[in-house]
DNA sequence: TGAAAAAGTGAGTCGCCACTCATTATCGTA
DNA sequence: TACGATAATGAGTGGCGACTCACTTTTTCA
């Protein structure tokens, strides 16, 4: 697969930004059945213009969830970093729960990124990071030992589900996180 | 609001039930978002029939999730008489989020039924029946005291909504539901 | 049995949305 | 600056899905 790596002219490079930032926008409001027309509009852009950077309307959604998901990647690694060990895992629940009830992106990413899109082996980046968040807390004694990855990951995206369709509020992301939580704990 | 009780012509009748069996199917397999034309052709039937009968495709769907309700709300009321009593909400947590795996319509009446179709109080009969159980668990010492029917409720549309976007297997169901019912219990 | 009322039919309308392409504008460079 | 290459434009196309209605068929009941 040879690089197609021409330099962009620097009106098409300028748009291009623009209409990524419009469709962040956009696709977190709206969620990802929002039109491409409003994408173009948000960016300050002709429709033809979206279409010619991005030939699908698939193609722009991959490319959102691509950077949505570096930075989840990166802020993982954050938390490792700054966190006792033992709390990174739940504050990375925390903080993903919040994010989602904002930006509806999110969801896509957890739930079904995979199999609709085609993101290869960008959301086994994330699993692996959140792995070693859970070693991290299991090693600290703040997570049991016979928890697993899978149930993990699928907790997240349930909670990230339900606060996101259910519209929950920050007291309840709270109380419910809190549950989960202590089903976590030895 | 004086009910329109005229008696149906015998095929009304007949068409009216195929056309709600047409429907529960083609909802549960294909979400929401199935057409109204895969519905009439499933009941053998026009498509000018089904509106008739129904006027918007949401009347479809508000019917379908009534009587859905009404069987889920019948369930809970079920176990609450066979299962010993700490051990119903479980029990009812287990079913439904198999159900759900099985049939998507579980997940619109969980999620936001409330919100874009309008069932007045129909869910809010849920939550009474689900608060039953959960205070008959509590009463038998299996869950927390100061857990409240929100969390209840937001986890189980959770891990519905996990389950069916995620393609849970029934493993993966059992483990995550083992951390919640851990997270429950005191 | 034979109308009148009720119900069924399905081609057609309308609006929405992803995507195209002939034309026009802008950029980079000699 | 001038010109070829690259990009932007936006009206147009095609398909889909909810919903309508003029017409046909079935039921009901006197």
């Amino acid at each position: 697969m040879p690089s197609d790596d021409k330099p962009l002219r620097a009106d098409a490079l300028r748009n291009r930004v623009r209409i990524l930032e419009a469709a962040e926008q956009v696709f977190s409001e709206r969620g990802p059945a929002a039109s491409t027309e409003e994408v173009a509009n948000r960016a300050g852009v002709a429709i033809g213009t979206v279409f010619r950077h991005f030939p699908t309307k698939g193609d722009l959604l991959r490319e959102i969830m691509k950077s949505l998901l570096a930075r989840l990647v990166s802020d993982v690694e954050t938390l490792q970093r700054d966190s006792p060990p033992g709390a990174a895992l739940f504050a990375f629940f925390t903080a993903l729960v919040a994010q989602a009830a904002r930006q509806k992106t999110v969801l896509d990413l957890l739930a079904q990124a995979g199999t609709e899109l085609s993101i290869p082996d960008a959301v086994g980046m994330l699993e692996r990071s959140v792995d070693g968040l859970l070693h991290s807390a299991q090693d600290a004694g703040t997570v049991r030992r016979d928890v697993r990855l899978p149930e993990v990951m699928a907790l997240l995206s349930a909670v990230c589900q339900g606060a996101v369709t259910g519209g929950w509020d920050e007291r309840l992301q709270t109380r419910t996180l809190a549950v989960v939580f202590a089903g976590l704990a030895p």
